[in-house]
DNA sequence: CGCGACATGTAAGCAGTTACATGATTAT
DNA sequence: ATAATCATGTAACTGCTTACATGTCGCG
């Protein structure tokens, strides 16, 4: 994957110096609809970067001796992910999918069991659709084309799509295992 | 991902006894749009099934003296693939995206660079999506619930819906970069 | 005083990619 | 002949997850 984290933790810390814990909540949070990382994962690739000199840090002290490393990009580190982010790379293999794995088994279901199974996995896209939704309608206006709440803002939305295409074909799913073979073009929105 | 690899292979051979070469042709084939895999991970994989006794194998000579093993499912390879495909699994976690994640840093990049690289990314999935309705166009019906095809035909079909989101989420990128910020529910399809 | 959030790290192991390595068969 | 396809394996490495390990701070 071309050391992806690597660029992900340059790329946050170009909008705001933060320490590995704020990295780690940015990277279970806001950004996990299409890049996490653990702190397992985090801390070790900060002492790397800070060994390639592409970030460095000062230690902040919480309280009385609860230590901080704050880290911040160096110009190094900035032309770097400056350099990633300008780059064309090949399209990305099809994301992999252990549902859809299992779904090309499908006729090798129990016709009931399998119906479960896909109503399960429609009801929470559905809420995480739900969920995706909520906070995309926080943007009563599209951002500017040059402020930080413009990648937030785009890529927000692509998860919303992603999420009613995951329904809308999961719908469309148990329609056609009722026998009611439907039209494959139906809009099918009504799902969603 | 809790030997996803292990079932696929156990499905794949569950439909036809054959040869990793063949598993390792459809892992890089059709089924690539939701798994995948390469001879270097298959090979060992099968050895140790042998060894789990979940399959066995018959070699075959091919020609004079070229080897083939044909790799078919124990009774208990059989009943642990169908004990994983009837069970309830959680709901897997967005899948990463290179891509998205640049988009995320969207406003640090050159307008004009950004806009050739979304146009470029929307190019490549216009003709991922053109190669998958063509495939899906040889259904001229669907299958019958209990056929081999319909899990083909079912996955192909949620690989459309996810491709068709992916180019209305990058045209609508575009139009949103181009100033001309439109309403985000607007239809798009035309752009698909 | 206890709990949840803040804060930082390491170790073991699994999954997956790229490269190394070899050789036979078939079609042009 | 030579190139593409058939065929099977191993080695080294990267990325990621789960578990181990430790300790502080602020609030109720």
């Amino acid at each position: 994957m071309v050391r992806a984290l690597k660029y992900a933790i340059l790329g946050l810390l170009s909008q705001e110096s933060c320490s590995g814990y704020d990295l780690s909540m940015a990277l279970s949070g806001a950004l996990q609809e299409f890049w996490s990382a653990n702190h397992s994962q985090i801390y070790p690739e900060l002492k790397r970067l800070s060994e390639e000199g592409l970030v460095d840090y000062q230690v902040e002290i919480s309280g009385n001796v609860l230590e901080r490393k704050v880290y911040s990009l160096t110009e190094a580190g900035r032309a770097d992910f400056l350099e990633w982010l300008h780059r064309e790379e090949d399209i990305a293999s099809p994301p992999k999918d252990v549902f859809r794995l299992r779904m090309f088994f499908a006729n090798e279901m129990e016709p009931e069991r399998r119906r479960d199974l896909i109503a399960h996995e429609l009801t929470l896209h559905r809420e995480r659709l739900a969920r995706l939704r909520g906070k995309r309608e926080q943007f009563a206006v599209p951002p500017e084309p040059s402020s930080p709440a413009l990648g937030d803002y785009m890529v927000l939305t692509g998860a919303v799509r992603r999420e009613e295409a995951s329904c809308e074909w999961l719908s469309w799913c148990l329609t056609v295992l009722d026998g009611a073979a439907t039209d494959t073009e139906e809009k099918g929105n009504e799902n969603v």
